[in-house]
DNA sequence: ACATTGACCTGGGAGC
DNA sequence: TGCTCCCAGGTCAATG
């Protein structure tokens, strides 16, 4: 569900509640989620100090003097900052209760996120050293979108949902850039210019820095620290306006799925090349 | 090396 | 009201 404006609007949101704070108990309701969550964390948080609080593609980072959690929030995941007696909430698998009398709470109906522990450098584990750039740092260029697409010949779309290629895009972002960048979703990557690379890759970073300032997107699920809504989907320009005219030429926007995800976009801005 | 499909889950909405 | 079907913001693992 979130995308990476949501996680880093999640972040941010809890950084300054969890900052320095030591953590009294872990409660693990529920451990089966898309990976089994380690028993040990009970043990080894236990009197940990936080220490930071930070990303990588979509992954949350909660650095402790004793390890690091990485979580991830899959489709439909919460972290949620309460109160440490607070009413039950469904779904909320694993609480960690802290010194101030908060707790950080981990909600996730559909259980496709996790929550991983490694006391080791965090960029060396198995899920985060194959990932690509961040899509908002310098190394993000129109010359390495041609350096990596050379050889390919799948979809613009697919290709920037592709966390190893570039991570934290997720499919409401790659149709809004697509469509900033007047791309067609279906577009094989190897026939992109570098000039088009490069307009691709300031809407890519556009989009997302517009939606980070603006709390993400919630279509219905998504909510952030606070347990509020994100105020981008009013922004959203192609994303869920099927049948609906193109802001720029008032023809009808077209959907379709490519691999299972729904693709918008408008036929006459989006030229195939 | 690259491309495609299945798998993991629950819940909401549409249609009958 | 209740059933079935389809859809949903992610992404790894297995298969071709």
């Amino acid at each position: 569900m979130p995308e990476l404006p949501e996680i880093e609007t999640i972040c941010r949101g809890i950084a300054s509640s969890l900052k320095n704070q030591k953590v009294t108990e872990v409660i693990i309701n529920q451990p089966k989620l898309r990976w089994p969550v380690p028993k040990i964390i009970q043990a080894k948080l236990k009197n940990a100090k936080i220490l930071n609080i930070s990303r990588r593609s979509k992954y949350i980072i909660l650095s402790t003097d004793k390890g690091s959690l990485i979580i991830h929030l899959g489709m439909s995941g919460q972290l949620l900052v309460l109160p440490k007696v607070h009413p039950s909430i469904k779904h909320e698998h694993v609480i960690i209760n802290l010194e101030c009398g908060k707790a950080l709470s981990f909600v996730d109906p559909r259980r496709f996120g996790c929550i991983l522990w490694t006391e080791d450098d965090v960029s060396k584990h198995k899920l985060l050293k194959t990932l690509g750039p961040e899509p908002l740092a310098k190394e993000f260029t129109g010359e390495y979108i041609i350096a990596k697409a050379r050889t390919k010949k799948v979809a613009i779309k697919q290709f920037l949902m592709d966390s190893h290629i570039v991570c934290g895009i997720g499919n409401i972002y790659a149709n809004e850039a697509m469509f900033l960048a007047k791309i067609h979703p279906k577009t094989p990557v190897n026939l992109i210019n570098l000039s088009k690379a490069k307009i691709l890759v300031k809407k890519i970073q556009q989009v997302l820095t517009r939606a980070i300032k603006h709390g993400g997107t919630t279509l219905r699920d998504y909510r952030n620290s606070e347990g509020k809504k994100g105020n981008f989907k009013e922004k959203l320009k192609i994303y869920g306006r099927k049948n609906e005219p193109c802001i720029i030429c008032q023809s009808t926007i077209q959907h379709i799925r490519q691999n299972q995800r729904s693709t918008y976009y408008c036929p006459k801005c989006q030229t195939p090349s």
